[in-house]
RNA sequence: GGUCGCGUAGUUCAGUUGGUUAGAACGCCUGUCUUACAAACAGGAGGUCCACAGUUCGAGUCUGUGCGCGACCA
């Protein structure tokens, strides 16, 4: 590892005005230290990441957030744990890259841009046209990414902000026509025709999650269909069957019963008659359509508009398939003389055609489960169209196809998850092999490079186009390496008219010829690509790919905010992209790289297994790197409020990370996070209101609006939905105090403009608060004692007990945060650091050294001398001062990736301070010094990660400033039941072993200090002095006399009630040993640790009682 | 419907391969503005570890069933 960065000549921190010591505040100030310090470090240009520097490379590609809108909880959560990791690989020495950028979100931005663009002015996209939509959306873009950048870094994101990317940008684009090409030229992509959730409205497909579903009062028909013969005459039987959507009946091209129902069994095979097409269609039995347990058993089939009758048709495809629907919802020509009206207002004249032929059986009422698009908030049609879709199945050839390939990449160990169960969502969903759809009917996204022409008969010396450019073009030998086509069969195909559609793809980089294709009367593919073809390019995309011969270019912008010119590289000098060879996970992991993805279980499916096909697929060609885009796999928990459910805007639950930053600082609500993210439990945040008049929380109810549940004030004021022009409702404080009644934070309606609003917060996050806190002022209280610091060695010889003590706690702690950050559990590395710092360092350390460090004067004896002072202590305050500022140095840098603003505000302070510290020697000299003074960084984001040895680890030790810590505990006890101020000194005698005595003896100083109590006496013979208090710890009684003071009756309660737990634990214990079943066969060392826990309890028992007589 | 989780103190959560006297934070109660910190300190109360059955000498932990909740995929 290499040295510290220190004294970079170019960089001289600029010298600010700093208060005297004694008056550091009281309170850490977040926003202060985040103002300074992230300029600082984006100046010093400390998150960039480089190729060249000899440094093991570790990546992190953000799970890109799309620009639809601002960050929530969730992106907070995600974005802690990533700069977490990479703060403290960079600090191990790794040349850390977190990669930033945006995801263009296809579908999602382009209707918040048309459904705003329609409220505000009145137009749809059809008004405006491809291109001018296409540039409000770009608008839209620039606006969100700068916020999204801004609620990054406001919460301190270490991205190496020189190399953002967005999707759609030209570094993206050429990854993504560059995939596509190369799929299509490899038979990998091809058009079908697929059933999707058709928005009308939007007249796009939307995908499943992008649908959500609600109850809506509706009608269940009944009408029954007449059985006719061969002729097509009426038999007289009739088949009935309930729908709850009667124009679909256009479209029916069966009827299906069960192949068992005895009922039907007759008419299978046979045909009914549509009454208002007159169509003829076939009775078929179909055993996973129909149920005989429901309604009559008998279903109509509509492949084109159900997904269930599509599955059926897909089955029995003699039945065909009929399309009834517009784009817009409106009925086609199949619709008769409702051709051109919306598909709604059909069904009341079908239920009256129907009804007036007699063939309308009944209706009744009843709640239907109907999906919405989430986009435009209307109801989906179930909708067949021309798709586009990869392939993912394996060859016919038997060989892996793209979903084996990044199957095995997982089953094999390239790939791991953490936790690893999450392996088997993965596997799971990739095993279905299903082919991907990735076309998307939308103007906003990377346009398909295919196109295509339909000619009627074309004979191949006729097809000038194949002939192209005078070359002949066919699938082996395609034009320049950069034409790829075939052929399909057109839909109107009979034995005397061929119609095929020839579909040509052009590879990036080739306007011209792209021109002669369309002079040619060809013409491209209006649709775009789903957004998650280029989100799964990520990896590579935004190294450069498939650009090798040059670096990536970089944000000019963010170059220029950097002081230090050595940080920028000239992307276009070098002659290969270095950036992707050391990015871009390597063939083992032996090369000492390292990569995470670091996201969300509901990112598995949708980005992380394509991440990792894409990646074997497009950089299989690469020998310096493997396929895999990244080795680990780290999937974090969920946000969840308070109820239980999942937060989201429309809920109104969701929280603002701004909010908290700038409520708790961004280092509490990182450090909060960071404790939330455990291993299997979700996070539940309960919200409140934040009343903005006087900061009362006011607890959240569900309030139920229609089929949606919202998330609303309890003491909520007025009515759901608002009336026009009626006032909104508000929510009422509940302080006394105030009183007052404010707008809230709510996704129903906008608050009134200008006026105080209730935001919606979460207490959860004074937990990091308040560490921070504490942590500032052990930091300040050391800073005020560290006057006269000199820097200098520090022997074991020079070690006291605490000394000693806190070393072996940092190391383990130290060692501790390494194993539980390399698998990624943060809630356990903070637990540990908090503890550490609040319960060790803090609650015993800095109160046992406090002696120590008070400087103590002595007056010489001539008072005409020029100093009548001497400082007695010089040499023990020295060698506390140094080790108090080790050990603080150490948990500034392990907290710099928890709380990186506060970690750099002391760091700089105590610079000033103390620019050399004694730091862990971690040399294997016999006899060399235990701390011994380095030079610090220049910031504790480049600062060295704490290497502390393993042998400062001492269990024995350990236990006995336990046996210390008890009795204190003990003692402090005692105070407070017989209410002794703690100024009031007392007096202590314990009985003990001779050896413990010693100990109690040599620490007997800090009895005092920490409870005072001054140790008069201890040994095997000390007496119970009449009138004490006693308390009994496993291998000493201790006395405090209270003569005068004591509460007989309260002290022998409290006895009796301690020997009765005693006895408890004893009886559990003996009827333990009792069984002979549990000494035959539980291991000998269990046998063993329970007898000697039974005789502790038996010995403790027996002073307790001791001291009841004694009282009694 | 399938898969994966979760039910532990009033609340939010820890609890390693089964063996401790079941822990923490917040909240609550009692004292303290004790020269770093009242966003703090000292002390305390508070638990049938969802239920039932099983495996085991021994179950908060493993197995099964049930109840309640969530997420993902259909």
């Amino acid at each position: 590892m290499s040295g510290e960065r220190t004294g970079h000549p170019k960089c001289r921190r600029r010298k600010k005005f700093r208060l005297p010591m004694s008056e550091i505040p009281k309170h850490y100030d977040p926003q202060s230290a985040q103002q300074e310090w992230f300029p600082f470090w984006e100046q010093r240009g400390y998150f960039n990441a480089n190729p060249g520097t000899g440094k093991p490379p570790h990546t992190i590609m953000i799970p890109l957030p799309n620009v639809t809108g601002a960050l929530h909880m969730g992106h907070a959560l995600n974005g802690t744990c990533q700069d977490l990791i990479t703060r403290w690989r960079r600090m191990q020495g790794y040349e850390a890259l977190w990669m930033p950028g945006t995801d263009h979100a296809g579908i999602a931005t382009q209707a918040v841009v048309e459904r705003r663009m329609l409220e505000e002015e009145g137009l749809t996209r059809h008004d405006v046209g491809r291109e001018a939509l296409v540039n409000r959306i770009w608008k839209w873009k620039e606006v969100y990414e700068k916020r999204i950048v801004s609620q990054q870094k406001s919460f301190g994101a270490s991205c190496d902000w020189r190399r953002i990317r967005f999707t759609l940008d030209d570094v993206c684009a050429k990854a993504v026509r560059h995939t596509f090409f190369k799929m299509f030229r490899d038979g990998l992509i091809y058009r079908g025709k697929r059933l999707v959730n058709w928005d009308t409205f939007l007249q796009t497909a939307v995908a499943d999650d992008e649908v959500f579903e609600e109850d809506i009062d509706g009608h269940f028909w009944t009408f029954n269909y007449p059985v006719v013969d061969e002729s097509g005459a009426p038999t007289g039987e009739l088949i009935r069957f309930a729908t709850t959507r009667p124009e679909t009946m256009l479209g029916d091209t069966a009827v299906c019963v069960h192949p068992t129902d005895e009922r039907y069994t007759a008419l299978i095979g046979k045909s009914v008659k549509i009454p208002v097409n007159g169509r003829i269609v076939p009775i078929i039995a179909d055993a996973l359509l129909a149920d005989k347990e429901k309604g009559t058993g008998a279903v109509k089939v509509t492949p084109a508009h159900d997904p269930n009758d599509y599955a059926c048709y897909l089955r029995n495809p003699h039945i065909g398939i009929i399309n009834i629907l517009n784009p817009d919802g409106t009925l086609n020509e199949y619709g008769q003389e409702w051709k051109g009206i919306d598909r709604l207002a059909v069904r009341d004249k079908i239920i009256e055609k129907m009804s007036d032929l007699g063939h309308y059986e009944g209706v009744e009422d009843r709640r239907i489960p109907l999906k919405h698009s989430d986009r435009s908030k209307t109801p989906v049609e179930p909708y067949l169209s021309d798709q586009w879709f990869v392939k993912m199945d394996d060859h016919a050839d038997g060989k892996p196809g793209l979903a084996q390939m990044a199957m095995d990449a997982v089953e094999d160990g390239r790939v791991r998850f953490f936790p690893s169960r999450y392996a088997k969502t993965y596997l799971d969903w990739l095993g279905e092999k299903r082919d991907w759809c990735i076309s998307r009917q939308l103007w906003w996204g990377h346009r398909i490079p295919i196109w295509s022409k339909t000619m009627r008969n074309p004979k191949l010396e006729d097809i000038p186009f194949l002939y192209f450019a005078g070359e002949f073009l066919d699938i082996e030998s395609q034009y320049k390496g950069h034409v790829a086509w075939t052929a399909v069969a057109g839909g109107n195909d009979t034995d005397s008219d061929f119609e095929p559609t020839y579909l040509f793809c052009v590879d990036d980089g080739h306007p011209e010829t792209e021109e002669i294709l369309e002079a040619a009367g060809f013409v491209q593919d209006p649709d775009v690509l789903d957004t998650w073809f280029s989100s799964a390019l990520w990896p590579h995309a935004t190294l450069g790919w498939p650009n090798i011969d040059h670096n990536p270019p970089i944000n000019e912008e963010e170059v220029a905010k950097q002081t230090s010119n050595s940080s920028t590289l000239n992307a276009q000098r070098s002659t290969e992209n270095e950036v992707l060879q050391t990015f871009y996970p390597h063939e083992t992991p032996a090369d000492g790289n390292h990569s995470v993805l670091i996201t969300s279980r509901d990112i598995i499916t949708l980005w992380v297994a394509r991440m990792v096909l894409t990646g074997i697929y497009n950089m299989a060609d690469y020998p310096y790197v493997s396929g895999i885009p990244f080795r680990h796999v780290h999937v974090h928990p969920k946000i969840l409020d308070g109820f239980g459910q999942t937060m989201s805007k429309s809920k109104g639950n969701g929280v603002d990370p701004l909010d908290l930053i700038t409520k708790y600082g961004a280092d509490a609500v990182r450090f909060s996070i960071a404790s939330f993210a455990g291993e299997t439990q979700d996070v539940r945040l309960p919200i409140s209101y934040e009343c903005p008049h006087c900061e009362t929380l006011i607890p959240p109810k569900l309030y139920k609006l229609g089929a949606m549940t919202v998330v609303v004030p309890t003491t909520l004021k007025g009515e759901f939905p608002v009336p026009q022009g009626q006032p909104k409702p508000t929510l009422a404080c509940t302080n006394k105090k105030c009183k007052q009644e404010s707008q809230f934070s709510t996704p129903l309606y906008d608050p009134e403009p200008n006026q105080p609003v209730a935001a919606v917060v979460s207490e959860r996050f004074e937990y990091g608060r308040n560490f921070c806190n504490k942590f500032w002022n052990a930091a300040r209280f050391a800073m005020m004692n560290l006057a006269g610091y000199t820097p200098g060695d520090v022997t074991a010889d020079q070690l006291q007990l605490e000394d000693q003590w806190i070393l072996s706690r940092l190391s383990t702690v130290a060692h501790q945060m390494n194993e539980y950050l390399s698998r990624y559990q943060f809630d356990a590395a903070t637990r540990a650091i908090r503890d550490f710092t609040w319960n060790e360092f803090c609650d015993w350390y800095l109160e046992m050294i406090k002696p120590r460090l008070r400087t103590k004067m002595k007056f010489t004896a001539d008072a005409n001398e020029e100093h009548p002072e001497v400082e007695t202590n010089r040499e023990e305050r020295a060698i506390a001062q140094r080790v108090l500022l080790a050990v603080l140095d150490s948990l500034v840098r392990l907290l710099q990736p928890f709380t990186p603003f506060i970690c750099e505000e002391l760091w700089q302070r105590l610079k000033d301070i103390a620019g050399e510290r004694a730091l862990p020697n971690s040399s294997a000299e016999a006899n060399a010094a235990v701390l011994t003074p380095q030079a610090c960084a220049d910031s504790v984001v480049v600062a060295n990660w704490p290497d502390v040895p393993r042998s400062w680890q001492d269990e024995s030790l350990e236990k006995r400033f336990a046996q210390l810590q008890d009795t204190i505990i003990a003692i402090r006890n005692v105070r407070a039941i017989y209410n002794l101020p703690p100024g009031t000194p007392v007096k202590l005698l314990m009985r003990t072993t001779a050896d413990v005595a010693q100990e109690m003896q040599s620490v007997a100083s800090q009895f005092d200090n920490l409870t005072k109590a001054v140790l008069e006496a201890a040994g095997a013979d000390v007496e119970r002095p009449s009138g004490a208090a006693s308390f009994s710890l496993g291998n000493a009684d201790g006395f405090i006399p209270l003569e005068g003071l004591i509460d007989r009756e309260a002290e022998l309660a409290r006895q009796q009630k301690e020997a009765d737990t005693l006895r408890k634990h004893i009886k559990g214990h003996e009827g333990k040993l009792n069984n002979e079943a549990f000494t035959a066969k539980a291991p000998a060392e269990v046998v063993e640790q329970v007898r000697e826990t039974l005789a502790g309890l038996k010995k403790q028992l027996q002073s307790v009682e001791e001291i009841i007589e004694d009282l009694s």
